[in-house]
DNA sequence: CTTATCTCAGGGCCACTGAGATCC
DNA sequence: CGGATCTCAGTGCCCCTGAGATAA
């Protein structure tokens, strides 16, 4: 029962974050490797799954602001890793779409992220890696309501 | 109602990041307005815990390099939340204490953090919430395992 | 004219590596 | 002399706000 007092936090929170900066650090030197980068996650899923998505809707699912998703895309034009083309439909918007090498690097990239997260998940049951996944999926439902409320008060 | 949500990778760890993320988002705005920042809080722990530690010794706690401390330790100094006085036993070395001003807002800070939390975890019963945080140490530890071994690895 | 999309400019935080200075 | 501790200098990433330009 020793235990250097820790009473100050059992917040689950406080272990959500130490995971992910471990995860985070783990996983950087591949993909670092491969020309990726941490951050690049989100926008590559998305447009894995939707090859042609508007800066204000990548911007938009990643949750941050529209300069902060130009900057990240800048860079990864800058690394070859994705295509600005403009919209047909709309002189304003340019479609993001990526490129021919970054679509053949992506089954390494989900490799790593892959392997990183089953290790990470080692000796935990189907179930119990369901659970874990249902818990946080609640968790994450909440903190986008709390998010959402505190934009209304300006 | 598109939902941005195409369950394609079902990693629990994608909803750790996203967790993470938002959690940060959300607590960033008030802790600014006390004078905190989010990537203080565990010096913050630290020194509540241990009034006064080496900057090594902080460094190996919060997982990141020495100079990457410092840096942090140096905005905290500008911002008057920490002092750092001669170790009396080691020239090489000086000892890091929270100032009075940084311990009298500590409860505030502690209230935001706790509120932010218990938000986050609305709904769940105490049953859910701790087998939440056991699967999530759990995962920490295979991570914290992982980094490790790669670090062996020169 | 108003609104939406994107760019540009500037600031801040947090992480890293590499190269010293100083003390044990 | 090594080895530990910290500083200094430089780099990169990712986030923000505010102020435009341009097109719908």
């Amino acid at each position: 029962m020793t235990k250097t007092s820790l009473p100050t936090d059992n917040h689950p929170l406080r272990l959500v974050g130490q995971v992910f900066r471990t995860f985070t650090r783990i996983v950087d030197a591949p993909l670092r490797d491969l020309g990726f980068a941490v951050g690049q996650m989100p926008v590559l899923v998305a447009l894995r799954m939707n090859p042609a998505l508007p800066q204000s809707e990548l911007a938009r699912i990643a949750g941050v602001e529209q300069p902060s998703m130009a900057q990240l895309l800048a860079r990864m034009e800058r690394d070859g890793l994705i295509e600005r083309t403009p919209d047909p439909e709309d002189g304003r918007s340019r479609r993001i779409a990526l490129t021919k090498r970054a679509t053949t690097q992506m089954p390494k990239v989900k490799a790593v992220m892959d392997a990183t997260s089953e290790g990470a998940l080692e000796g935990l049951t189907t179930s119990e890696r369901d659970m874990l996944g249902k818990l946080l999926a609640r968790v994450a439902g909440n903190l986008e309501r709390m998010q959402g409320q505190a934009e209304e008060e300006d």
